[in-house]
DNA sequence: CGCATGACCTACG
DNA sequence: TCGTAGGCCATGC
């Protein structure tokens, strides 16, 4: 199993109205650290997929489509407003009311597994 | 094989 | 709040 296959699957745990961090699935993924992965992976996925590649913003509760995708970034926010979340004034998410906590602590590598 | 780049993160001024 | 520095590693030239 590729670590493009484990980001994915987590990131597909990640429920309608919630967002996780690029460090959040990569910690899940099992890749501490790697966080840059994680945004690599995604930048690799199709535009058609199962995978809520939306879902995935950066620790400051931005998004961070801007230097790949020009003008993506409102797509994005589109998605996510669909899905009920609120951005600031600002522009960022409030990852304090938005950010997803998965049920338990750390999930097992074979409960991931198995959501495949 | 080396080097630069990138949907990043954290720590530190 | 902004900028810088170090760390991470898959990908492309």
């Amino acid at each position: 199993m590729s670590k493009h296959q484990r980001i994915y699957a987590v990131v597909r745990q990640i429920p309608a109205g919630y967002v996780a961090t690029y460090g959040d699935v990569a910690a899940l993924a099992h890749l501490p650290g790697h966080a840059r992965l994680v945004g690599y992976a995604l930048h690799a996925l199709p535009e058609f997929s199962d995978v809520p590649w939306q879902r995935v913003i950066n620790a400051q509760g931005k998004l961070s489509l801007g230097r790949a995708f020009p003008g993506g970034e409102l797509h994005q926010r589109h998605l996510l407003e669909a899905e009920g979340i609120v951005f600031g004034a600002n522009g960022k998410i409030s990852l304090k009311h938005f950010r997803w906590q998965p049920p338990s602590h750390e999930p097992a590598h074979e409960d991931v597994l198995k959501a495949q």
